[in-house]
DNA sequence: TAGGCCATCTGGTCCT
DNA sequence: AGGACCAGATGGCCTA
C-alpha cells in the first residue's frame, strides 16, 4: 500500500464512516441521480462543433487515421478523451509505421479497452450514487479510490450496524442485559443521530463537510462550498 | 506551477 | 485466435 491510499484509508476511517452516514442519513441515497452528467468534470454536454470539426481536420492531417471511436458509442465531446482519442500523434508515429492489417486490429484492441474502462467507470458511478456522501452540483465527484475506498468502509460500518441490531433484538427477546452499554447500541439506531441534516439532500455541502471537521480527511477536499 | 486525477494507448499475460 | 484484464506511459485538465 502506497502512503497517499495509506493517508486516504486513515482519513475515512471507520468510525468517519460510521460518523457520516449517521449525518447523511439515507435521505442521500437516490440522490445521485443529477451527477454524471451534470456534475463537473468528465462529460460535459456542451455541444463542441468547432473542436470536432477541428480534430477532423487534425486527425486528417495525421496521416488519415482514425480511431473506431465512433463504432463503440465513443464520446468526442469529452475533453479529455478526445484530446487523446482523437490525437493520434502521441502513439501514431508507431502505429502508422505497421501494416494496415495490424494498425485496424490496435485500432480496435483500443476501442475495446476503451469501451471496458467506460464501462468500469459507469459502475463506478453507480457506486457513487449509493454511497453516502453529499450529492450537489457543488460538490465535485469523489475520485474513483475515495470511492471504493468509502464504499468499503460504508460496507463495514453497515455490517457493524447490522451485529448491534441483532445484539438488541436478543437483548428484547430475552430480557437480558446485553453486554455493551445500551445507549451505544441504541444510538445508530436513534433517528436523530442518523438523520441530524433533515431533509440533507438540501443541506449544504459545507455544512456537512464541516461536520467533519475532526478529521484531516482529504475526502472532503472535493467541497467547494466552504464556509 | 506542482500535484492530483483522469482518459487513452500500448504491450503483455491469461483464459475460453 | 480473439477477448478480457492489467499495469506502465503519456499528456490534458483542474485546483491549491
Amino acid at each position: 500500500m502506497n502512503v497517499g491510499e495509506e493517508n486516504l484509508l486513515k482519513s475515512i476511517s471507520n468510525d468517519t464512516l460510521l460518523d457520516l452516514t449517521q449525518r447523511y442519513g439515507q435521505s442521500t441515497f437516490g440522490f445521485g441521480a443529477g451527477h454524471g452528467a451534470g456534475s463537473p468534470g468528465r462529460y460535459p454536454l456542451t455541444p463542441a462543433a468547432d473542436f470536432l470539426s477541428a480534430q477532423t481536420a487534425k486527425s486528417t492531417e495525421s496521416g488519415g487515421e482514425h480511431t473506431s471511436d465512433e463504432d463503440d458509442g465513443y464520446d468526442p465531446l469529452d475533453p479529455r478523451k478526445r484530446s487523446s482519442a482523437f490525437d493520434d500523434d502521441k502513439h501514431s508515429g508507431s502505429l502508422a509505421k505497421k501494416p494496415k492489417e495490424q494498425r485496424s486490429l490496435r485500432l480496435s484492441i483500443n476501442a475495446r479497452e476503451r469501451r471496458r474502462m467506460h464501462d468500469l467507470n459507469d459502475a463506478l458511478d453507480g457506486l457513487r450514487a449509493v454511497i453516502p456522501y453529499a450529492h450537489s452540483p457543488s460538490v465535485r465527484k469523489l475520485s474513483k479510490i475515495a470511492t471504493l475506498l468509502l464504499a468499503k468502509n460504508y460496507i463495514l460500518m453497515q455490517a457493524q450496524a447490522l451485529e448491534e441490531m441483532r445484539r438488541l433484538v436478543a437483548y428484547l427477546n430475552q430480557g437480558q442485559a446485553i453486554t455493551s452499554p445500551i445507549p451505544t447500541a441504541l444510538a445508530p439506531f436513534g433517528q436523530a443521530a442518523v438523520y441530524p441534516f433533515t431533509g440533507s439532500a438540501l443541506a449544504t455541502c459545507a455544512e456537512k463537510c464541516t461536520s467533519y471537521s475532526g478529521t484531516s480527511s482529504s475526502i472532503f477536499k472535493h467541497c467547494s462550498d466552504k464556509p
